[in-house]
DNA sequence: TTTCTGACACTAG
DNA sequence: CCTAGTGCCAGAA
């Protein structure tokens, strides 16, 4: 299909003239389930470049739990979980068929570009 | 303004 | 696998 819609999350994460923390929720709400997403990928996606990593997970720790976007799908370049939430990040991407080993996810398996 | 700290990333050892 | 050191960005003291 002509696929013209860019899609309004996908548009707000985008928008630099929103706010930071809607723009990175935004952006997390694309996550397929069973998929997910690095600080840095996120920061890439949102920002255009990977140097921001540490502003995402400033966003997600402040603003993602109880803002009913999937926070749990968002961890470490490296496949690990943020100590705070490791346990309940694992159980809940286990739960949706994430690919994980030796508590870290397969990320060539499970990571999402965005497209 | 300097320093400390954090749900990060990467390289060395 | 683990610890250090460095780079990174931003908020708090």
């Amino acid at each position: 299909m002509a696929t013209g819609t860019a899609g309004p999350l996908r548009q707000q994460a985008l928008d630099e003239g929103l706010p930071l923390s809607e723009r990175v929720l935004a952006c997390v709400d694309l996550i397929p389930p069973g998929r997910v997403m690095s600080y840095k990928d996120v920061s890439e996606f949102v920002f255009g470049h990977p140097r921001s990593p540490r502003r995402v997970a400033r966003v997600l720790s402040r603003d993602s739990v109880g803002s009913g976007v999937p926070w749990w799908r968002v961890i470490r370049a490296d496949g690990s979980c943020a100590t705070p939430v490791r346990s309940e990040q694992l159980r809940r991407l286990a739960e949706e068929g994430v690919p994980i080993r030796n508590e870290h996810v397969v990320m060539a398996a499970a990571r999402w570009d965005g497209r």
